[in-house]
DNA sequence: TTAGTACTTGCAATTATTTGCAACAAATGT
DNA sequence: ACATTTGTTGCAAATAATTGCAAGTACTAA
């Protein structure tokens, strides 16, 4: 499993140089921020080296760059890199800014599956959040959701329903969950589900390393007729403690890299879309 | 479908540059306003160089419209070029207007009816959001609420558990209401609720504005064993269209006048305590 | 201690931004 | 119709920020 990881992070990698590399010399500070800040936000630690051939810059300028994070306290300065600045579950509003790249590419591929008049339940995850962000405004849906920056979002969705569900509200992120939350998507019966996703194996299955999360996203699968799950490749071939439902359940799979991945084979041969 | 959307509205940008520099007419600065913003929904960052040829204007132009969106609240200039301003859901923190003197008044008086380890609900109004916002953080509650903005704020308080109703969004005002949030609230007996009020009068009890509301707050009191009203003073003595309670319901009623008002002498005979 | 590495500081080159100014256009008043 | 005001835009010089380099300092581990 640590052999296939690293090979996801060196395919992420070579999309960072790449895309350092077309924009060239005029990258924005604020990109490399959010780069850096991508990175710790899938391992413990990056390294002045590692940044410096990834960003394109001196280790001089990383030095610096970190050192302004730290003053923001988006992660902790420590000798030869940075490491995020509270071990354990970030906060919600840290979280968002990991990972927009990949996400980013995601959200806008799921876009396509959203049509008018549809019955839509989006996920409490930061996948879900990106989508919701990116939604056209004349689009009509009903959203059923139980993320309050979700809901925040849509509330400048003319168009858009938002049915909130209620329960026990998650500190740090902002969900809600609970015996309350899952009676109440229960009441539904979804066109389609948004679910992101912790990790996917082929024979395992999706799984999370929360508990009473899991329980929330099974209810909310069991409330859809068709499941969309939104996935980076890194979670691809992964598995965490707590099962949520059979691999074979989810109609499509939305990940970062174009569909052609040698990777997503297995996935396409039990019949889910990889998109 | 989302992407057939930006490739149309690309289209119609270069067409419309190439349109405008070709017969010399000067676009609207409003419309560059617009398109910069556009760019910034669908990437992460915006050049000024892209944008100067995007818009076929000067780069110092492109520059004095970021300043100026940027002073809008818009976006966030940064050097080179501009970031959408804050990526996560503020939305609702910045509508709290910090209110007038008498809420302020009304809230610090609420305070000491809050005791560690009660069961308090809070209503979806300003005047509970005030409370809230002036809560000590050592305070050991478990607050059960349909307003977001409510939820937002006690989400940093460590020691408070929020349980929240679910139901439909009232756009706009950030609660839920409806059926849902009712039967969510009716599975407790809080200690007691704060209820903002829309109107007091001796004989015709309290009443409210809006029908939803009034219900959802007539499903409030019935789950509290003792209810706080909030007014300030000029909402006593009139009535609304849809009835909430009667008068004598109401436990305590907390004002922004001192207690020794002639006019409360009305609401004292009927045993309410008057703050 | 010693070697190796990471960090700090100052500096110069580059690049972006600010500022003042003049040209121009549209709206307004006479 | 004409002059005046107002606002926008591009240009250029002054100013400020960013970046990489280099010399010196501090830290870490054997």
């Amino acid at each position: 499993m640590y052999g296939m990881r690293a090979i996801f992070c060196n395919i992420k990698f070579k999309m960072f140089v790449k895309f350092a590399s077309i924009i060239g010399v005029t990258m924005l500070k604020e990109e490399r921020f959010q780069i850096i800040l991508d990175q710790l936000g899938h391992e413990q630690k990056v390294y002045l080296g590692h940044l410096s051939t990834l960003l394109n810059v001196s280790e001089d300028t990383v030095r610096r760059d970190i050192k302004e994070l730290a003053d923001q306290g988006l992660l902790k300065s420590v000798r030869g890199g940075a490491v995020p600045h509270s071990p354990g579950p970030h906060h919600f509003r840290d979280r968002m800014t990991y990972d927009n790249e990949q996400k980013l590419i995601i959200a806008k591929k799921a876009l396509q599956f959203l049509k008018n008049g549809q019955v839509v339940i989006f996920d409490g995850g930061t996948s879900a959040l990106l989508i919701a962000q990116m939604l056209p405004k004349d689009l009509e849906l009903t959203v059923i959701t139980n993320s309050f920056p979700i809901a925040s979002i849509l509330e400048e969705h003319e168009h858009v329903e938002v049915l909130f569900a209620g329960g026990r509200l998650l500190k740090n992120s902002f969900v809600t969950i609970g015996n309350d939350a899952m009676q109440f998507f229960k009441k539904f019966r979804a066109d389609i589900c948004l679910l992101g996703i912790c990790s996917i194996h082929a024979d395992l299955g999706v799984t999370g390393p929360d508990f009473e999360e899991s329980e929330v996203k099974r209810t909310i699968i069991e409330s859809s007729k068709e499941v969309i799950a939104l996935a980076t490749t890194e979670k691809l071939g992964t598995a965490e403690a707590y099962y949520v439902c059979p691999t074979d359940r989810l109609a499509t799979i939305i990940t970062d890299q174009p569909d052609d991945n040698e990777e997503f084979k297995i996935y396409k041969d039990m019949g889910i879309r990889m998109v």
